[in-house]
DNA sequence: TTGATGTATTGATATATGTCATTATATTTG
DNA sequence: CAAATATAATGACATATATCAATACATCAA
């Protein structure tokens, strides 16, 4: 490591990579880089989880995480996979300072954490970031908006085109692409069982929707696919 | 009218019955009471439309409305129902200005429109309400996953617990309670056919869980109901 | 290599839920 | 008032989906 990769690690690297904190001047960003605290997780490690305090800002820098609702029956609903530079922050940060989901790296991962004091003294003084917060906030609750009708209103075909296309187009940005994600998450992403989500990529595959080989996936009919997730 | 009622109508009456302008000063108050627009809506009537873009922020002062996804095949997924005084607030406002779900009255209701510019400044301006506007989307959000939740992993029986207790205690907050909502919205909120919401509620009912008298509901089996809520 | 463990796959079966058709009950309209 | 319309309720049936059991496959440790 030499003395220019020294200079640009830290937040002010992070601001390079992503726009979550374009609205922060350096003085911001060197309060934040004073405060934050970097951790490493190993795939497949619990980075927090549902029902513990939330005392943190969570920024993920490198690797792959999801999150995940634990519901009943040891059933797990995912909600996301997020990816780097992105924020992972829940609702309890401006409720009742209590995780409402899990997070757990699926790749190994980086993420940076700052306390929840320093993070809202920067939303009250800076009207700019808040408002790209809330943004952030927004454009979450409108994915969680999608994910409802996807869940509720589609069938196992759809809502398993709309995970393969969630994966392709805004998780991994590639097809073919290659996911550390089990058969088991992409059921819980899709709210099935994992007997029937692999019955259902079968049927895509027998179909010449998709290309399956083990982990690695290749949307073949685009076309078919997006037909699929949108008549349900 | 008398003159002491003149006087304290408008924002500042909304001010004395809910908390949600309480971190507004005077000056703030007035400058929305100058901007807003008030809309009378009849029952069953639109309030906005999903898909149309979203030019207002939306404050329900009497009535009742719900909030809802219109999904495929002409199905509808039921988020909330509002109650005065609350805001009805869609994600669009921070993201791409558009309505995400659509409102209608289910009561005769009296709205306020403020345009967005006005609010977003206080947003801006004020950062106890930024805050606190953070506090209520959270909470919703908070909500959100609960539902998702009692619609992926609940089998009908919790679902409809759920909806039940859910419009005891959040919306009417009286046990019995009557309700202007039709089986078909009922459904809607639980994620099935109508025909399936009204057999389980006739199975409540012969269980003696609950008594059902047209649009009256009363839960006699709170015990009952909250186990079948829990266990799914 | 071998066994051991976890994950993936497949088939048979049970069950939850939706759909369709029909009747009953309200509610509105002329 | 009766007719007309919407909503509610019920039953028979179809089907989507979960569950259970068995097997295949991959990965890892010794």
């Amino acid at each position: 490591m030499n003395q220019y990769t020294q200079y640009v690690k830290g937040c002010s690297a992070c601001k390079d990579k992503a726009e979550i904190f374009n609205c922060l001047c350096q003085t911001e960003l060197d309060q934040i880089d004073e405060k934050r605290i970097e951790v490493h997780f190993k795939a497949g490690e619990l980075i927090f989880k549902q029902g513990t305090p939330n005392m943190h800002f969570l920024c993920l820098t490198q690797g792959k995480v999801k999150t995940y609702i634990e519901g009943y029956n040891d059933k797990n609903l995912i909600l996301s996979i997020v990816k780097p530079v992105e924020y992972i922050l829940g609702p309890g940060i401006y409720a009742d300072q209590m995780h409402h989901f899990s997070a757990m790296a699926i790749e190994d991962s980086v993420a940076c954490l700052v306390d929840l004091v320093t993070f809202k003294s920067l939303i009250r003084n800076n009207p700019d970031f808040a408002e790209d917060f809330l943004r952030k906030v927004s454009l979450q609750s409108i994915y969680n908006y999608e994910l409802f009708i996807s869940l509720t209103q589609k069938q196992m075909p759809g809502r398993i085109a709309d995970v393969l296309l969630y994966l392709k187009d805004k998780v991994y940005e590639s097809n073919p692409f290659h996911t550390s994600l089990s058969r088991q998450d992409l059921a819980d992403m899709s709210g099935m069982s994992k007997e029937s989500a692999i019955r259902i990529l079968r049927e895509f595959k027998d179909e010449k929707i998709i290309q399956v080989n083990g982990n690695t996936f290749e949307i073949l009919n685009s076309e078919h696919l997006n037909k699929i997730s949108q008549t349900g």
